[in-house]
DNA sequence: ATCTCCAATTGCGCCTAATGCAACAAATAT
DNA sequence: ATATTTGTTGCATTAGGCGCAATTGGAGAT
């Protein structure tokens, strides 16, 4: 497709892993040195890629600069940030917001927990739908159809012993999650951390994002909380209407 | 130098304000359409660019994968993070971590102030040295004749009223901010805010990157920032501490 | 001080991959 | 229905990118 330039992204993909060096870079990506060197040359004169030391190449501040500037313009980040703060403090756990991605879903925003155990997550970072509170909350929204043909696509592989990996049952647990008004992971994901999570909506009532709790069973057990999706559905709520959404008088 | 990837890194950059479609993309990086097209599709195959709608283009998750990733590989920001947000939260003033690179810092993470008066920054931006406190506090820990080669090399734009423009005057800041450990910025970078800094030392006793807190002049009078010095050096010497520093016994 | 080793860097020649053009297709506005 | 705008593809040309092998330069050992 374009060499050069998909050889450039191997290598700022391969750096994201630490500082490498020349043969390391080559060998990972399968190209001659002195190539990778050119490559660098160009990564580097628009600071993409910066030289640690004499010997070793790592990510440059040019990378940081444009992720940041473009997560500020993901409008829902940007109202969310205040509630989610709010909802962390409120509840002692760790939060998350969650958009979908074709077949998985990205977390781009995150409040740390104020207990000492963190767990294994970052902005940026992706997950399946199949074995997540916000990958399920996210598909309850939509059509059933559409859903229906999502559900179908996905591999199920099994994380864990509860991982969900019968399309049937899926589709079931999300029926559930469309009706509860949250979604749920009880350890299906990582072993030893259960989620609870609900959906914000747009102006067209559309679910555009998932919010999370995430506990350690170790800290907490399922009904624990289970007891904060109160406070998690109300937070969204005010999310979504700060982003537009007129709820349902009933 | 490397025609393709030079044009597809101008492409994210001129992505990261926001979707644009093929035309725009093509004015604003100089190239034939056809040419922006085939470069997006690389960088589309690799995430780091997504199709927005039928007609645009805009940032992927890759690269805020990439950039978290490699934000937690710098070891200062990891270490400081616990500091920061307790200092934050004692002084109520919003905190600043930077590094320099070259003839510039680059914001590494940052604590919003509780008070609802926000300043333009954000992690991954940028500042000149001569006039933010984080720039002279970092200058300050360098020998004095790298310090007087950097200080030559520097321009003094003037960005307000305050702002030193004159390098002599920049050494005599550098060396007044050498003695007494942390560095002032009396509205010298934006008219309407003030900042002291100090500095984050390694194994070595070098400065490797600087802690500041900024406030907003209608909400805080300088004396008053500076009354939350002491608790800042703490901070930064606690910092260094877990970074290997040895404090020097006198 | 000299030698050795290791990793980066450069010159060169070959050749493919990238480019601009122009025709075409699709979607939207008039 | 027609005009207009924007995305997409085929094609011929060539410069930009590539691997190779030789060179440089620094760090450490002798």
């Amino acid at each position: 497709m374009s060499q050069s330039l998909r050889r450039g992204l191997a290598l700022l993909t391969e750096l994201a892993d630490g500082p490498r060096n020349l043969d390391q870079l080559a060998e990972a990506v399968g190209v001659h040195k002195s190539t990778v060197m050119r490559l660098l040359r160009s990564l580097e004169a628009d600071r993409f890629v910066k030289r640690s030391d004499m010997y070793r190449y790592r990510l440059g501040s040019a990378l940081f600069e444009l992720a940041n500037r473009a997560l500020d313009g993901i409008d829902v980040r940007d109202t969310a940030r205040s509630h989610l703060l709010e909802l962390g403090e409120s509840t002692g756990h760790t939060v998350h917001l969650a958009v979908r991605e074709d077949d998985e879903v990205v977390y781009v925003d995150k409040v740390d927990s104020t207990h000492a155990v963190r767990m294994y997550s970052r902005i940026g970072a992706r997950a399946p739908l199949h074995c997540t509170a916000v990958g399920k909350i996210l598909l309850s929204g939509l059509d059933d159809s559409v859903r229906r043909d999502v559900a179908a696509a996905l591999d199920y592989p099994a994380l864990t012993d509860n991982t969900i990996t019968d399309p049937e049952r899926f589709l079931t647990e999300l029926e559930r999650a469309s009706r509860a008004g949250y979604a749920v992971d009880r350890g299906e994901h990582e072993d030893f951390v259960h989620c609870i999570a609900a959906g914000v909506r747009d102006s067209r009532g559309e679910i555009v994002a998932a919010v999370s709790l995430s506990a350690p069973k170790v800290l907490f057990d399922f009904d624990e909380l289970l007891g904060s999706s109160g406070e998690l559905s109300r937070a969204c709520d005010r999310v979504s209407v700060e982003l537009g959404w007129q709820p349902p008088d009933h």
